[in-house]
DNA sequence: GATATCTACAACCATTTGGTTGTATGTTAT
DNA sequence: ATAACATACAACCAAATGGTTGTAGATATC
Protein backbone atom coordinates (compact mmCIF):
# COMPACT_ATOMS: atom_id res chain seq x y z
CA UNK A 1 0.00 0.00 0.00
CA UNK A 2 1.31 3.33 -1.00
CA UNK A 3 0.07 6.05 1.13
CA UNK A 4 0.72 9.97 0.09
CA UNK A 5 1.80 11.94 2.70
CA UNK A 6 2.53 15.30 0.99
CA UNK A 7 -0.79 17.12 0.97
CA UNK A 8 0.54 19.19 -2.06
CA UNK A 9 2.70 21.99 0.16
CA UNK A 10 5.45 23.29 -0.87
CA UNK A 11 8.70 22.15 0.72
CA UNK A 12 9.63 23.83 3.73
CA UNK A 13 13.62 24.63 4.12
CA UNK A 14 15.00 23.89 7.14
CA UNK A 15 15.60 27.31 8.14
CA UNK A 16 11.57 28.00 7.29
CA UNK A 17 11.16 25.48 9.81
CA UNK A 18 13.55 26.37 12.42
CA UNK A 19 11.91 30.13 12.07
CA UNK A 20 8.20 28.61 12.84
CA UNK A 21 9.00 26.59 15.35
CA UNK A 22 11.70 29.27 17.32
CA UNK A 23 8.47 32.11 16.48
CA UNK A 24 6.26 29.69 18.76
CA UNK A 25 8.71 29.56 21.18
CA UNK A 26 7.80 31.92 23.21
CA UNK A 27 4.39 32.84 24.95
CA UNK A 28 4.00 36.46 24.05
CA UNK A 29 4.29 35.32 20.49
CA UNK A 30 1.74 32.78 21.06
CA UNK A 31 -0.60 34.87 22.40
CA UNK A 32 -0.03 37.40 19.55
CA UNK A 33 -0.83 34.48 17.25
CA UNK A 34 -4.01 34.11 18.75
CA UNK A 35 -5.22 37.62 18.84
CA UNK A 36 -3.99 37.93 15.15
CA UNK A 37 -5.80 34.60 14.14
CA UNK A 38 -9.22 36.22 16.16
CA UNK A 39 -9.13 39.21 14.04
CA UNK A 40 -6.77 41.61 12.75
CA UNK A 41 -5.37 44.20 15.22
CA UNK A 42 -2.70 47.18 15.07
CA UNK A 43 0.63 46.42 16.08
CA UNK A 44 -0.08 49.57 18.81
CA UNK A 45 -3.15 47.89 20.06
CA UNK A 46 -1.31 44.78 20.61
CA UNK A 47 1.63 46.46 22.82
CA UNK A 48 -1.16 47.64 24.80
CA UNK A 49 -1.65 44.12 26.19
CA UNK A 50 1.49 43.53 27.20
CA UNK A 51 3.94 44.78 29.98
CA UNK A 52 6.54 45.38 27.49
CA UNK A 53 7.78 48.49 25.23
CA UNK A 54 6.36 48.82 22.34
CA UNK A 55 9.58 48.24 20.48
CA UNK A 56 9.78 45.01 22.44
CA UNK A 57 6.26 43.80 20.80
CA UNK A 58 7.21 45.42 17.67
CA UNK A 59 9.76 42.50 17.50
CA UNK A 60 7.87 39.90 18.74
CA UNK A 61 5.87 40.81 15.84
CA UNK A 62 8.72 40.81 13.28
CA UNK A 63 9.58 37.44 14.73
CA UNK A 64 6.40 35.53 13.75
CA UNK A 65 6.28 38.01 10.21
CA UNK A 66 9.66 36.29 9.84
CA UNK A 67 7.74 33.04 9.94
CA UNK A 68 5.24 33.39 7.82
CA UNK A 69 2.78 32.94 11.00
CA UNK A 70 1.16 36.86 10.52
CA UNK A 71 1.35 39.25 7.60
CA UNK A 72 1.14 43.09 8.13
CA UNK A 73 -1.28 45.13 6.38
CA UNK A 74 -0.47 48.74 5.87
CA UNK A 75 -3.73 50.66 6.71
CA UNK A 76 -3.39 54.01 7.26
CA UNK A 77 -0.54 55.04 9.68
CA UNK A 78 -1.20 51.83 11.48
CA UNK A 79 -0.35 48.44 10.16
CA UNK A 80 -2.93 45.76 10.83
CA UNK A 81 -1.15 42.45 11.47
CA UNK A 82 -3.01 39.09 10.72
CA UNK A 83 -2.47 35.43 11.90
CA UNK A 84 -1.58 33.39 8.73
CA UNK A 85 -3.45 30.23 9.64
CA UNK A 86 -1.79 28.40 6.29
CA UNK A 87 1.79 28.66 8.04
CA UNK A 88 0.07 27.26 11.18
CA UNK A 89 -1.02 23.89 9.24
CA UNK A 90 2.14 23.44 7.71
CA UNK A 91 3.44 23.09 11.31
CA UNK A 92 1.03 20.50 12.09
CA UNK A 93 1.98 18.87 8.75
CA UNK A 94 5.30 18.73 9.93
CA UNK A 95 4.39 17.27 13.51
CA UNK A 96 2.14 14.94 11.37
CA UNK A 97 4.79 13.88 9.84
CA UNK A 98 6.74 12.74 12.79
CA UNK A 99 3.63 10.86 13.98
CA UNK A 100 3.56 8.83 10.85
CA UNK A 101 7.07 7.92 11.31
CA UNK A 102 6.61 6.52 14.69
CA UNK A 103 3.19 5.11 13.43
CA UNK A 104 5.44 3.20 10.50
CA UNK A 105 7.54 1.74 13.17
CA UNK A 106 4.57 0.40 14.53
CA UNK A 107 3.79 -1.07 11.77
CA UNK A 108 7.19 -2.73 11.07
CA UNK A 109 7.05 -4.31 14.20
CA UNK A 110 3.81 -5.81 13.61
CA UNK A 111 5.27 -7.13 10.51
CA UNK A 112 8.16 -8.34 12.31
CA UNK A 113 5.87 -10.48 14.59
CA UNK A 114 3.30 -11.34 11.82
CA UNK A 115 5.98 -13.01 9.84
CA UNK A 116 7.51 -16.24 10.60
CA UNK A 117 11.53 -15.95 10.37
CA UNK A 118 13.26 -15.07 7.55
CA UNK A 119 15.92 -17.57 8.40
CA UNK B 1 -23.19 23.40 20.77
CA UNK B 2 -20.52 23.25 22.54
CA UNK B 3 -17.26 21.41 21.59
CA UNK B 4 -14.88 19.47 23.76
CA UNK B 5 -11.35 20.93 22.59
CA UNK B 6 -9.40 19.48 25.25
CA UNK B 7 -9.13 15.85 24.26
CA UNK B 8 -7.98 14.86 27.76
CA UNK B 9 -4.53 15.90 27.70
CA UNK B 10 -2.78 17.43 30.90
CA UNK B 11 -2.07 20.86 30.72
CA UNK B 12 1.15 21.83 29.78
CA UNK B 13 2.73 25.38 31.36
CA UNK B 14 3.98 27.88 28.92
CA UNK B 15 7.50 27.04 30.07
CA UNK B 16 6.43 22.88 29.03
CA UNK B 17 5.39 24.57 25.84
CA UNK B 18 8.03 27.09 24.85
CA UNK B 19 10.62 23.89 25.74
CA UNK B 20 8.60 21.87 23.24
CA UNK B 21 9.00 24.17 20.27
CA UNK B 22 12.47 25.44 21.01
CA UNK B 23 13.68 22.14 20.64
CA UNK B 24 11.78 21.87 17.56
CA UNK B 25 13.24 24.61 16.22
CA UNK B 26 16.60 23.44 15.41
CA UNK B 27 17.26 21.05 12.39
CA UNK B 28 19.98 18.69 14.58
CA UNK B 29 17.10 18.20 17.04
CA UNK B 30 14.60 17.81 14.56
CA UNK B 31 16.43 14.79 12.62
CA UNK B 32 17.63 13.23 16.23
CA UNK B 33 13.87 13.01 16.91
CA UNK B 34 13.17 11.12 13.69
CA UNK B 35 15.74 9.08 14.31
CA UNK B 36 14.74 8.12 17.84
CA UNK B 37 10.99 7.63 16.63
CA UNK B 38 12.14 5.15 13.73
CA UNK B 39 14.23 3.13 16.60
CA UNK B 40 15.86 3.54 20.04
CA UNK B 41 19.73 4.70 19.43
CA UNK B 42 22.46 5.06 21.94
CA UNK B 43 24.12 8.77 22.31
CA UNK B 44 27.22 7.47 20.54
CA UNK B 45 25.38 6.47 17.94
CA UNK B 46 23.59 9.62 17.17
CA UNK B 47 26.53 11.70 17.38
CA UNK B 48 28.39 9.61 14.59
CA UNK B 49 25.35 10.96 12.73
CA UNK B 50 26.89 14.35 12.59
CA UNK B 51 29.61 16.76 11.87
CA UNK B 52 29.67 17.64 15.33
CA UNK B 53 31.60 17.19 18.79
CA UNK B 54 29.89 13.99 20.82
CA UNK B 55 29.32 16.86 23.71
CA UNK B 56 27.33 18.84 21.21
CA UNK B 57 24.96 15.82 19.85
CA UNK B 58 24.50 15.24 23.98
CA UNK B 59 23.37 18.73 24.26
CA UNK B 60 21.14 18.68 22.03
CA UNK B 61 19.40 15.32 23.31
CA UNK B 62 19.46 16.78 26.41
CA UNK B 63 17.57 19.89 24.93
CA UNK B 64 14.88 16.68 23.44
CA UNK B 65 14.69 14.74 26.71
CA UNK B 66 14.32 18.39 28.80
CA UNK B 67 11.49 19.12 26.33
CA UNK B 68 10.00 15.62 26.96
CA UNK B 69 10.60 14.83 23.31
CA UNK B 70 13.20 11.88 24.43
CA UNK B 71 13.72 9.78 26.99
CA UNK B 72 17.11 8.28 28.30
CA UNK B 73 17.26 4.42 29.10
CA UNK B 74 20.72 3.44 30.81
CA UNK B 75 21.26 0.12 28.97
CA UNK B 76 24.78 -0.86 30.14
CA UNK B 77 27.64 1.52 29.73
CA UNK B 78 25.70 3.50 26.87
CA UNK B 79 21.89 5.27 27.39
CA UNK B 80 19.24 4.17 24.89
CA UNK B 81 17.44 7.44 23.44
CA UNK B 82 14.25 6.77 22.35
CA UNK B 83 11.45 9.10 20.90
CA UNK B 84 8.11 10.16 22.58
CA UNK B 85 4.91 10.53 20.05
CA UNK B 86 2.92 11.67 22.92
CA UNK B 87 4.80 14.93 23.20
CA UNK B 88 4.84 15.40 19.57
CA UNK B 89 0.70 14.47 19.97
CA UNK B 90 0.34 17.48 22.62
CA UNK B 91 2.45 19.56 20.13
CA UNK B 92 0.20 19.28 17.65
CA UNK B 93 -2.55 19.63 19.77
CA UNK B 94 -1.34 23.28 20.40
CA UNK B 95 -1.39 23.60 16.93
CA UNK B 96 -4.88 22.33 16.31
CA UNK B 97 -6.29 25.06 19.12
CA UNK B 98 -4.67 27.65 16.53
CA UNK B 99 -6.24 26.39 14.05
CA UNK B 100 -9.90 26.34 16.25
CA UNK B 101 -9.07 30.04 16.94
CA UNK B 102 -8.97 30.92 13.25
CA UNK B 103 -12.04 28.69 12.14
CA UNK B 104 -14.21 30.06 15.31
CA UNK B 105 -13.60 33.23 13.32
CA UNK B 106 -15.07 32.23 10.59
CA UNK B 107 -17.59 31.15 12.28
CA UNK B 108 -18.28 34.15 13.67
CA UNK B 109 -17.87 36.19 10.44
CA UNK B 110 -20.60 33.00 8.71
CA UNK B 111 -22.87 34.30 11.70
CA UNK B 112 -22.66 37.94 11.01
CA UNK B 113 -23.31 37.16 7.14
CA UNK B 114 -25.90 35.16 7.98
CA UNK B 115 -27.91 36.76 10.92
CA UNK B 116 -29.84 39.64 10.20
CA UNK B 117 -28.52 43.51 11.74
CA UNK B 118 -29.57 43.59 15.28
CA UNK B 119 -30.09 47.43 15.09
C1' DG C 1 0.90 74.56 10.08
C1' DA C 2 1.42 72.48 14.41
C1' DT C 3 0.79 68.55 17.12
C1' DA C 4 -0.14 64.04 18.38
C1' DT C 5 0.00 59.10 17.00
C1' DC C 6 1.83 54.92 14.83
C1' DT C 7 5.61 52.71 13.11
C1' DA C 8 10.53 51.80 11.96
C1' DC C 9 15.02 51.24 13.25
C1' DA C 10 19.57 51.74 15.52
C1' DA C 11 22.40 51.17 19.56
C1' DC C 12 23.07 49.06 23.62
C1' DC C 13 22.90 45.39 27.33
C1' DA C 14 22.23 40.86 29.87
C1' DT C 15 21.16 36.24 29.13
C1' DT C 16 20.74 32.11 26.43
C1' DT C 17 22.26 29.13 22.83
C1' DG C 18 25.17 26.16 20.22
C1' DG C 19 29.39 24.99 19.66
C1' DT C 20 34.26 23.74 21.43
C1' DT C 21 37.89 21.20 24.53
C1' DG C 22 39.17 18.93 28.60
C1' DT C 23 38.52 16.03 32.60
C1' DA C 24 36.20 12.55 35.38
C1' DT C 25 33.43 8.38 36.02
C1' DG C 26 31.31 4.09 35.01
C1' DT C 27 31.13 -0.11 32.09
C1' DT C 28 32.74 -3.62 28.97
C1' DA C 29 36.47 -6.36 26.96
C1' DT C 30 41.34 -8.31 26.97
C1' DA D 1 44.25 -5.16 36.22
C1' DT D 2 44.48 -2.52 32.18
C1' DA D 3 42.72 -0.70 28.22
C1' DA D 4 38.97 0.90 25.41
C1' DC D 5 34.46 2.81 25.19
C1' DA D 6 30.15 5.58 26.48
C1' DT D 7 28.67 9.09 29.04
C1' DA D 8 28.60 13.22 32.10
C1' DC D 9 29.87 17.64 33.09
C1' DA D 10 32.52 22.02 33.58
C1' DA D 11 34.69 25.97 31.46
C1' DC D 12 34.99 28.73 27.78
C1' DC D 13 33.60 31.42 23.50
C1' DA D 14 30.93 33.66 19.61
C1' DA D 15 26.53 34.60 18.08
C1' DA D 16 21.63 35.04 18.73
C1' DT D 17 17.70 36.48 21.70
C1' DG D 18 14.81 39.46 24.27
C1' DG D 19 14.61 43.34 26.35
C1' DT D 20 15.62 48.55 26.82
C1' DT D 21 15.91 53.74 25.21
C1' DG D 22 16.26 57.13 21.78
C1' DT D 23 15.62 59.12 17.24
C1' DA D 24 13.33 59.74 12.90
C1' DG D 25 9.56 59.38 9.30
C1' DA D 26 4.61 59.00 7.98
C1' DT D 27 0.03 59.85 8.71
C1' DA D 28 -4.06 61.94 11.22
C1' DT D 29 -6.13 65.51 13.76
C1' DC D 30 -6.81 70.19 15.51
Amino acid sequence: MVVDISSGDTELSDDEVDRIFRALADATRRDILRRTLTGEASVSTLAAAYDMSFAAVQKHVAVLEGAGLVTKDPRGRERLVRGEPETIRRAQHLLHQFQAIWESRISRLDALLAEPPTT
